[in-house]
DNA sequence: CTGAAAGCGCTAACAG
DNA sequence: CTGTTAGCGCTTTCAG
């Protein structure tokens, strides 16, 4: 029978479980913390009034007291992220982020929060400081390209806030964290080369973007290694984007002796690609082999499904999210940037030169 | 010059600016809050002083002293979001529900923080008590299939936190949130036989999710509206997935006298009809109309890019917030399900019957 | 209209 | 090994 309709249950506190176990708050409060000297057999009892009543320590109440929030911030740029969902544009950055991180996190008892900043506005000071003073997070994770934005790195050092630079390669404050984009192209050139094409064209990306360089140089490099014809007229500028990808490849099939197999720097351009070769009357991959440098949902259901080489997002989050935390209890952060590995996963879309 | 070097800078709080401004801390409290009695002039200068020292105030310390925390929780199914994001299959739901869901918070000065449960297990409970203990939320947003989970419901309902229950259209504690499902499968159902088609092929959903009768029933609502052939073989089952909806589009374009348009219940099953139409030698649109039920990424990449009908994911979320605020601030929440308009993406998968 | 006091749930520092 | 005492930064009474 209930005792008091309508009442709201009073949520249970530390003062609960004190009592109910018999012991004071402190030792509650060691115990949760995994602090030393509680004698086994109290613990055990604490544990017991824990299970038994339900207990789950306030958030809020411990960042008050304690040094630590159980919180880490993940900042993504607020722009390019918004107009990423709302045009509904295939990447799945945020997801496999989410997916990382969240689940690390979840592992060690911490949360981690989204925020969008934007990181173009002069308001990223503002706008991060409001953030950090909201939440008080124990650190801070970075992706592209905000890893690479003094601004905030300068405030987070400043604050002494651990963080981590998904994407960034260069030295610094905090850590980075980054898969090895040179050696990815390489690998998925030499894919190529192995299934004996040996006229290899490659859309570069935006070449503001570090990685975009490190890609081509990749390509480059996997050529010569392969002793093949490296002619500078199978590379094409292109931005990322499936405009950008068309253009990029109709200028590579329209070459006099046009290339047997692309590699492209994006989903997007990969698909472009694709779509531009089916209508030039190329076969995939009979007459022309396709990489793709993501994998993002929409290469996966094209017809044919692209061969592509995937970025470890979910693993960078998670190894941030996982030294970030260490760095909370002390542990010493990591002095060098972290490489994740990529893969290469072969699909429909790449095939043995024929003829 | 840097007057206390390598020192953390200590953060500002609400003491900072009340002796900035020379008053005291209730009145910056409530500066902060809104309050009634301050006037402008005091107002003005506790603002002032706010600006100057970059003050927020802390999350933590506002959900300590008062009733709220300035949080709403957004639960997701565990075992198919992170399933969802380990594929990669395309599928932008947690996406669309952050940017309804996470800028409307903002809007309001809310944070809106996503978390996983896993529905199936009897771990529900305690899961659903430990997210609320720890963060102690103003509000709870419920995706499908939560909201039709009496264990969560009622959890929620003992302790008075209010919900909101997404792609619930049941009656019940919390108030519910949906689309139209058979109006918007009408609708697509209508578009087709204004083209000229009369032979119009219908893809089910699982049977056990209710939407997937309202979808077929406004299926037949508008072929039978429409005066054109009400033939049941025209209707195929599916579950969803790819692979079900290759099965039924073979059958489907089997028939003696196949559909020359297809709606299909899912994403994932209008490609599979896109493929198979296309390996069967049916020319879409020219021979055979598609369109989409869900407007994910993958169905706006493909070739062609396919007529969907999208569902306002957002929208639905940022009402969940907007009205779960409302409600914190003691204005009556929703006495019945709010319906939010779906729309009809026309791309290149339909066209007016040939011949 | 404004201020002073009390306390939210917890941890840090110190006693015992 | 365990308990006591003070706050953390803020909102809530309740006085003025």
């Amino acid at each position: 029978m209930q005792r008091n309709p309508g009442a709201r249950p009073r949520p249970v506190t530390i003062k609960d479980v004190a009592a109910e176990a018999d012991v004071s708050l402190q030792t509650v409060s060691r115990v949760i913390n995994d602090g030393p000297n509680v004698r086994p057999a109290i613990k055990e009892r604490v544990l017991k009034a824990i299970e038994k009543l339900g207990y789950v320590p306030s958030l809020a109440a411990r960042r008050m007291a304690g040094k630590k929030s159980y919180l880490l911030l993940a900042l993504n740029d607020r722009d390019r992220t918004i107009e990423d969902w709302r045009s509904g544009d295939g990447t799945d950055w945020v997801d496999q982020m989410l997916l990382g991180g969240m689940l690390k996190c979840a592992e060690h008892g911490y949360r981690m929060i989204f925020e969008l900043v934007d990181t173009h506005s002069s308001n990223v000071e503002r706008e991060l400081t409001s953030a950090l003073g909201a939440l008080h997070p124990d650190g801070v994770i970075l992706t592209p390209p905000h890893g690479d934005n003094p601004t905030i790195t300068n405030l987070l050092n400043e604050r002494r806030i651990p963080f981590a630079r998904i994407g960034s390669t260069r030295k610094g404050a905090g850590f980075g964290i980054a898969m090895d984009d040179a050696t990815a192209a390489a690998a998925a050139t030499a894919e190529l080369a192995r299934l004996g094409h040996r006229r290899i064209g490659f859309i570069t990306g935006s070449l503001e973007y570090a990685l975009s360089t490190d890609r081509r140089e990749g390509y480059q490099r996997a050529v010569r290694a392969a002793g093949i014809e490296d002619d500078p007229r199978l590379i094409a500028q292109g931005d990322f984007t499936f405009e950008s990808g068309e253009a990029a490849t109709r200028e590579l099939l329209s070459l006099p002796n046009p290339p047997t197999a692309i590699l492209a720097s994006s989903g997007h351009m990969s698909l472009a690609a694709l779509e531009v070769a089916k209508s030039m009357g190329f076969r995939v991959p009979d007459d022309l082999s396709i990489i793709s440098f993501d994998d993002t949902p929409i290469v996966k259901f094209s017809a044919p499904p692209l061969t592509a080489i995937r970025q470890p997002i979910a693993e960078m989050t998670a190894r941030a999210a996982e030294l970030l935390i260490k760095v909370n209890i002390g542990e010493p952060g990591p002095t060098k940037t972290q490489i994740v590995p990529f893969s290469l996963i072969v699909r429909s879309s790449t095939g043995p030169l024929k003829g």
